[in-house]
DNA sequence: GGTGCCTATGAAAACGTTTTCAGTCGTCGC
DNA sequence: GCGACGACTGAAAACGTTTTCATAGGCACC
């Protein structure tokens, strides 16, 4: 029915072990080589990628897993990681998790079950804990989130510093009563509210600190509230893009300009935040390096099994628009 | 070394025709079964998938092959292709394209390789044009882009309308000379043209057009130039989410505003269109719809091989905001 | 009590490759 | 001229499953 390597051998008269050889790197006259490909071409041989993966025990694919393709960071990040992966002839398998623990593991025992080269990985807070090397057998990166020290190579933002930029940021510009708005799932969202803490403190301003799922939604209807309070804040920070949106939305909604009701500022240079009038103060992500690092690591991981856990801490690159004008 | 089903049977005292039986849905008493499900927890077998594919002809994987995964359609869509195909058991490999037709030929020839259960492709106009259904051992169900009619199945938006519709309201609200920038790649930018120029002769106005690579700096350079002619159009439809982005860019940076110095109406209802003020005129396109629609096609020609081509063709929804208004 | 049928099971074949192993042939060095 | 060696090739094993085929046993029916 279909054609296989078999009738291809038939075809150019040899054997199927010549052909597999014509078609991949080992050693044929140039004579025989050619004959293979006249014969693939007559034939239309196409090879079948399972039988190849399950003789050569090597898969050629890496697995992305992301909380939601949808969030324009993890967009960038994927098409990074897409291209870097198939100019290395991989394949890549997406998988949304949807902050979802369960789906977490569904996703990762499917990648084991692929036997995959390697994944690349943004675990919630819960899974990153109980991430242990041991129970993988191929390499896992994770990025934007990181689990416990020492345990799987990981590329990060300098949250902490990130936050911290972002609070002295504010501060220059004349706010001080500053809240901060964080997701509540990740470990990158505790992270930036640890470098809000830290500068608070600092300039010795008093931190007004909320949490809330991170999606657009949930952030809205939080703001949303917090504006119509009596003791409104005069800045505030949020920690990832939808959060941002979210805020946004409450924002008009409730009928308050930025910066002059309420400043805003948060993380994820998205091309809205530009368009957006007054444009909105942002921490920018490398999104394209830190896809790239990510397979970098994995690869240097495959190549070099037994070195030291690496950790990419790439530094964000604060933004300044109108959302945080001078007071 | 790697636990495989032979271990799982002579921990469980049975054959490996018994653990593959138990596994799945073979007939297998339940004493057996407990006794294998018991060995399987002991071992911590993880069956090989490229083993079961080679042997079950069943690859349980479909292909989704875009332009660019960062433009918002096509996030969205992907992410209801995902969800569909995770919930009917299959996995999902990404593949982008940047509109370039050796790639997506590349990435057909892959797909055949993969021997996927079937693929979801935005083809270019190009590639649309020469896509033989008898070429592939698979459904392949387009979107968005549509090739010649009855070679696939396919799910589209009811374009011409679309481009009408927005010509329409503009007319309405008291605008004559539109303008209209389209992309150059898709058939689907050419849909929206023909709706576009029908329209305006319809009501008897004259069409003023122009073609640009769809990606927004290549449109916010056209729209800058255009915007800097003297006799500038009083409006502009643009036909997809990036190319409004560019237009948005190049009116801003001009110092033109919206509705005042040009009217702008596009497609795609991503989030900033909202966020931006005044904010903008634009198609809703049924994102998810289309993606679960495509799944749903690709499924009933996998039932029902032999059945008539289909296209399931959905209507746009016009969501009138500032950016048009009366004139 | 024998015949036939149905169900559960195991042995072995099959899926389509790559890789190992064992040559064959020509060439080179002495 | 002969042994060793290297480059190329083919036969067959191997990869880890599912599926086919055969068989054993149990049960119903006459």
């Amino acid at each position: 029915m279909t054609v296989g390597i078999r009738d291809v051998a038939r075809a150019a008269g040899v054997s199927t072990a010549t052909v597999s050889r014509a078609l991949g790197k080992g050693p044929v006259s140039d004579a025989l080589r050619e004959q293979v490909e006249a014969a693939v071409r007559a034939t239309g041989y196409r090879p079948n990628l399972s039988a190849r993966r399950l003789r050569s025990q090597s898969a050629q694919t890496i697995g992305l897993i992301v909380a939601d393709i949808r969030n324009p960071f993890f967009t960038a990040v994927s098409r990074a990681v897409e291209d870097a992966a198939y100019q290395a002839g991989m394949r890549l398998i997406l998988c949304n998790t949807g902050e979802d623990a369960e789906r977490e593991a569904l996703y990762l025992r499917l990648m084991q079950e692929e036997r995959v080269t390697g994944v690349v990985f943004a675990p919630t807070r819960r899974t990153a804990e109980r991430l242990r090397p041991e129970d993988f057998s191929f390499p896992l990166v994770l990025i934007d989130r990181t689990g416990p020290p020492g345990g799987h190579d990981g590329v990060v933002l300098d949250n902490v510093a990130a936050g911290a930029a972002l609070v002295d940021h504010l501060v220059e510009q004349g706010y001080s009563r500053i809240a901060g708005l964080f997701g509540s799932t990740s470990s990158t969202a505790e992270e930036r509210r640890d470098g809000y803490l830290a500068a608070m403190r600092r300039h010795g301003l008093a931190p007004q600190m909320r949490n809330v799922p991170p999606d657009a939604e949930p952030a809205q209807g939080e703001v949303a509230r917090w504006l119509a309070e009596p003791a409104r804040p005069e800045a505030l920070i949020v920690s990832n893009g939808l959060i941002l949106m979210g805020a946004v939305r409450a924002a008009r909604a409730a009928g308050v300009a930025w910066p002059g009701g309420i400043a805003l500022a948060g993380f994820d240079n998205e091309p809205w935040t530009e368009l957006v009038e007054p444009g909105l103060t942002v921490i920018e992500q490398p999104v394209a390096e830190i896809g790239a690092q990510a397979i970098g690591l994995l690869f240097d991981r495959l190549k070099t099994p037994g070195q030291p856990v690496r950790k990419v801490v790439l530094s964000g690159r604060l933004i300044a628009r109108g959302s945080t004008a001078r007071r």
